[in-house]
DNA sequence: CATTGCTGTCGATACGCATCGACACCCCCG
DNA sequence: CGGGGGTGTCGATGCGTATCGACAGCAATG
């Protein structure tokens, strides 16, 4: 192993020179950098990142704790891995992963032995029990999902209020009749989760602002047999016939079925009627057909948080006066919205 | 911060029995562990990471390099991140994350800045340029693929050519008069990647075996349009009528493409024809209809190969004479097979 | 009783880096 | 020509843990 006394011997100089010259901290002569720069080269030198940590206090690892846990909706969980991990590189930092299902001990266990600096918390529940012990912690924690009680802690998010207005705007917008609301699968609604009741929250908003028809039915399960049922429900309620339809699907387990069942039928989204899916854009351009969907962004969201995140690690001071911040869903037309009238 | 010193002066005891409990490294009175264990639980210690990785020269981190790179195909990617992860808490270590783009560079910080005791590599190419790297590293890296030349490298991988093979064998057993091979597009097979050329050798073997026509068709790309061209070739080339047809789809973002333009041409897979798709089984379930599927068995997959991991890490003896091993793919038959005649 | 061999504990040290205080040196100004 | 204020470098120290050698106490042995 190649230490920074190793470096120092060799540019001539103390082991001090070469750390000051690494960090900056202090000034450094041309000749005297250039000669421990090349020596860097030379060695091969890579600081010891135990030693480092121990150091200085500062481990540059950020702690990230995905939902890993049995039956949670790890569609476009990836995406969020990948921004924040590419996020944190650029800021010369590392990512640590933890696993939910190790619950509040894990973000104990990461900011007491000092693993990381830093801990974001992905897919946060409503009443999530790890929060008030994440406020408690003695490294910042970054919330992405938006609790009931976020206490005091900076939370990022897509703003499913938002959504689910934008959803029905728009169809409302395109001479549509009537909204049906293909909800979440009941366990999903019995886990309480907060985007689920804001998204249902904005988009009766938006119905009942526009004074459109608006129901709103739940499939038992995001399978197959699961979307029948809850279109079964939704279009023997109203008939089939009759006005122009759409159709918001919030789930993205429950898009490719839904508009499997509705071929099915006959009816062809885009032409009998509009659906508009919430879900990744990847998802969206890969169903048959194509859905309208409302973006999750997932990006937008992690670099928000990371944003954040660097801002407080580097003692910047944050902006935004509010703790929470929510990211504007980005609507993009496919094959399955009905042509303007 | 609490550190051991704290617990050694609670208990009475010094430092370093405060350690040597810790570790078991030393016989401790019953007594004396007793109340060691009794601060520990009061002062909640726990021990530094940088601190103790510093004095160990281990960090008890597994480096984890995931395929980020555009393009990749980050189906699937999920499962394998999840097992390793816990995996690898099952063994009381951590994991962190690096990115394929950082290319073999991020293999060298990750070593020697003595981040991590060892590297699963995913997804690697056949003539992966950071093999070579890899193997000239101080920590020992497990590979998930099968380079050309695995330079000495413990490698673990799915058996391709075993699954292309299952998969014309399973057609032939039921009687089916010929084999489509729906290939991978063409910029997957101009990277030349490992996996594809030994599925594909699986499945010649096999018609050639059992004396079945076999033909291979190579979609332009995984959109739907590309769906389309293949099969216009595959079908035309044959005549739609006559006989069993089977088609193999090893992509997996090819498989609902090519079912939806299967039923568009009112080819009814299950009835008309036969699909077996090369996907995780999470994929064949949520498809329209479900496909009949080799498993790529993700969990298997990363289980074994942090098996060797461990086992290279605790100085046990790895009981495989050879550096490879291959996972036995699993079919299942769902609603895409024909019924046996 | 002297010796040997354990068992259980302690003190000291090393791990590699960041940082603080000290200080030698030089330049500029009085 | 003397003093003051930078500038650039160094030595020393500390971060918290693991581990080594030492050794006290005790039991078993000849």
């Amino acid at each position: 192993m190649v230490t920074s006394r190793d470096v120092a011997r060799l540019a001539g100089v103390s082991q001090s020179t070469v750390s000051y010259v690494m960090s900056g901290r202090r000034s450094i002569s041309p000749e005297t950098r250039r000669r421990v720069e090349e020596a860097i080269e030379t060695l091969g030198f890579q600081p010891n990142a135990g030693a480092r940590a121990l150091a200085s206090q500062r481990s540059q690892v950020i702690g990230l704790v995905v939902p890993f846990a049995p039956g949670a909706d790890m569609t476009g969980v990836l995406p969020f891995i990948e921004t924040i991990t590419k996020c944190a590189r650029e800021e010369d930092h590392n990512v640590i992963l933890a696993t939910e299902d190790e619950g509040a001990e894990g973000l104990t266990r990461l900011s007491d032995q000092s693993l990381c600096d830093a801990i974001v918390l992905m897919e946060v529940g409503s009443k999530d029990p790890r929060i008030p012990v994440a406020a408690g912690l003695s490294v910042p924690v970054i919330l992405i999902g938006v609790p009931d009680d976020p206490a005091g802690l900076y939370c990022v998010d897509l703003d499913y209020t938002l959504a689910g207005r934008m959803a029905v705007d728009e169809l409302a917008s395109s001479a549509h009749d009537r909204v049906v609301l293909l909800g979440y699968p009941r366990d999903v609604m019995a886990r309480d989760v907060n985007f689920v009741r804001r998204f249902l929250r904005g988009a009766e908003e938006s119905a009942a602002a526009h004074g459109i028809a608006y129901v709103e039915v739940s499939p038992p399960d995001t399978s197959r047999a699961g979307a029948e049922a809850a279109l079964d429900e939704a279009l023997t309620e109203q008939g089939p016939g009759g006005g122009r339809l759409g159709l918001v699907v919030p789930d993205p387990q429950l898009i490719q079925p839904t508009l499997q069942s509705l071929l099915d039928r006959g009816l062809v989204p885009g032409r009998d009627l509009s659906v508009i899916g919430l879900c990744t854009d990847r998802t969206a351009e890969t169903s048959t057909p194509p859905v309208t969907n409302l973006s999750l962004e997932p990006r937008d969201v992690s670099r928000r948080a990371m944003r954040i995140l660097f801002r407080l690690l580097n003692h910047e001071s944050v902006p935004t006066a509010s703790t929470v911040e929510l990211v504007t869903p980005r609507l993009t037309l496919r094959q399955t919205s009905l042509p303007a009238r």
